[in-house]
DNA sequence: CGTATGCTGAGAATGGTTCTCGTTTTAGCA
DNA sequence: TGCTAAAACGAGAACCATTCTCAGCATACG
């Protein structure tokens, strides 16, 4: 086994200094943060970013394997750091998504007690594994579509 | 227990013709369909609907129990009835989004074997439970936020 | 230097969804 | 069956996060 163990060996792709800065700011935060937060956060510290920049280091950091999103029920999509295991109860009515100290992948069992909902009523549930399909892990590509 | 089994018991919201047809086209759809196609189906068959109208009703049937939605990577949403139970596989660089016959909630085990990926290099997931908060079950808002 | 290659970012374009608001339908009642 | 208030509808405009365009800039390398 290598001496690091991040997902999709992140060494075989160095990182350039504006990824480095978009994942220190992720690591930083103690929440996810969308493109626009993001965007606005690195415009005070450090050096300006653009906004297409930031949504495209955004999108290799996420084939790189370091980062994870996912799509508010408003449209728009929040970033973490992939090592930050956090999932959440999203209400279909407000919007509103506050955490939920669960994880069915991590917890063999997955125990969604009664006591964990704490009166919010689950409608549906997502489970939704985002990753590399076969053809993209052979080819290199960018395309998106 | 009660007759039916359905959640947020269906019969205290009694369901419009329009709300009945959009359920009957998802229900007779074998995949998710996006608010367009819907649109588009219901231009054909029976009678036309507004597109707002459309999502006026995807909306309320899913607050009501009834409908579930996910959101694609090209930021479309897809809709389904609520007791059809099916995950995806997506890849993060291409967006395709193949089945995976595997449920976290349903099956206590969770056994994400090799054999179910299937090549797919899987790099995060996301679970997400959707309903509605405490709050909302008290009041019966309309307002978005 | 000279050139090839890739990254950057201001601004325009995109496109699914939501909003607006006048019209149409429904519901309740006499 | 008429009559009115409330609710649902829908064509088109507005929204807005994200993506695209493309000229300018950085870096590598002989
Ligand atoms: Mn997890
Ligand atoms: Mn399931
Ligand atoms: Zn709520
Ligand atoms: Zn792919």
């Amino acid at each position: 086994m290598a001496p690091h163990a991040h997902p999709t060996d992140p060494s075989d792709m160095p990182l350039g200094p504006r990824q480095r800065a978009l994942l220190a700011v992720l690591r930083a935060a103690n929440a996810e943060l969308s493109g626009q937060e993001l965007h606005e956060r690195l415009r005070q510290s450090s050096q300006r970013h653009g906004l297409a920049t930031v949504y495209r280091n955004l999108r290799l950091l996420q084939r790189s394997g370091l980062v994870r999103c996912r799509k508010l029920p408003n449209g728009e999509s929040v970033y973490a750091p992939l090592e930050r295991d956090d999932h959440h109860l999203t209400c279909v009515s407000c919007g509103h998504s506050e955490p939920l100290p669960i994880c069915p992948v991590a917890s063999g069992g997955l125990a969604l007690t009664k006591v964990l909902l704490q009166g919010f009523k689950p409608l549906f549930h997502t489970f939704e594994i985002h990753g590399l399909c076969r053809s993209c892990q052979q080819s290199e590509p960018l395309a998106h579509g």
